[in-house]
DNA sequence: TCATATACCGAAAATTTATTCGGTATACTG
DNA sequence: CAGTATACCGAATAAATTTTCGGTATATGA
């Protein structure tokens, strides 16, 4: 299957269940991009994350609304219309991605140094 | 390659920085049994964690070891001894892992109600 | 001697996830 | 009429991750 997850979370334990809700490439993106509230569509929320293919953030979304972190809502128009919104539930991880994206932001400069492309090659000499 | 990564870790943005160092499937369990600060052998890890196999931890401690997220020891005896600690690094995720374990505690019934064996018949037809 | 345990590794298979491509339908514009 | 834009879907491919299996080496104990 390529459009669907077999095993939606996992329910092993109370840790994994949060992390397989977010898991995925986009999704804790996604969640940051709806943080304000505000309803966004489909091709808006692309523009916003140009690098992820839209067939992924259909899927992702799909799945998002599923778990009940956004909702969607289809204005029945032609062209097709919808828009997504995060959700009450979806609003309770924003702190997680809020702390993510903080630690994200401290501690980047180890990562860039280590792994950065400029340093690609330095990096095993150095050790 | 099966046993290392291609990218170490996402450089794109904060947030996927962060993601990316925590979401393979059992680095998030691992960082949460090395919470306390004392040093853990392989098998002792294993046994805290019995469904992952012996070869997945190897391969993510290893990576945490080079993203700093956990230190490692080796002991040159024989049969052979090794410890991992989580560092200084490590422990500034416990944090979003304890946010992230408080979160999946919450809302563990939600999720249980909605994808859990017991109920997983009764979830369609309910919608 | 033979089985056990330890930590680790490589290769292959299985599984999951991401990406690309082509197609649906219809209103609007030139 | 032809082209554009919208949202979405299915299928095929590509890529990444996880799992399984077998093997290394050596000390210990039956």
């Amino acid at each position: 299957m390529a459009y669907e997850k077999k095993i939606p979370v996992d329910l092993d334990c109370p840790l994994r269940l949060t992390m397989s809700l977010i898991e995925s490439k986009w999704k804790s993106c996604i969640l940051d991009e709806l943080r304000s509230g505000e309803a966004m569509r489909p091709s808006e929320i692309h523009k916003c994350l140009p690098e992820a293919a839209p067939r992924v953030l259909d899927i992702q979304l799909k799945e998002m609304t599923e778990d009940g972190l956004v909702s969607k809502t289809v204005f029945p128009e032609l062209p097709p219309r919808s828009e997504y919104k995060i959700t009450a539930l979806g609003k309770t991880l924003l702190p997680i991605i809020d702390a993510m994206l903080a630690w994200g932001t401290e501690h980047y400069d180890i990562f860039e140094r280590k792994y950065g492309k400029h340093n690609a090659c330095l990096a095993p000499a150095l050790g």
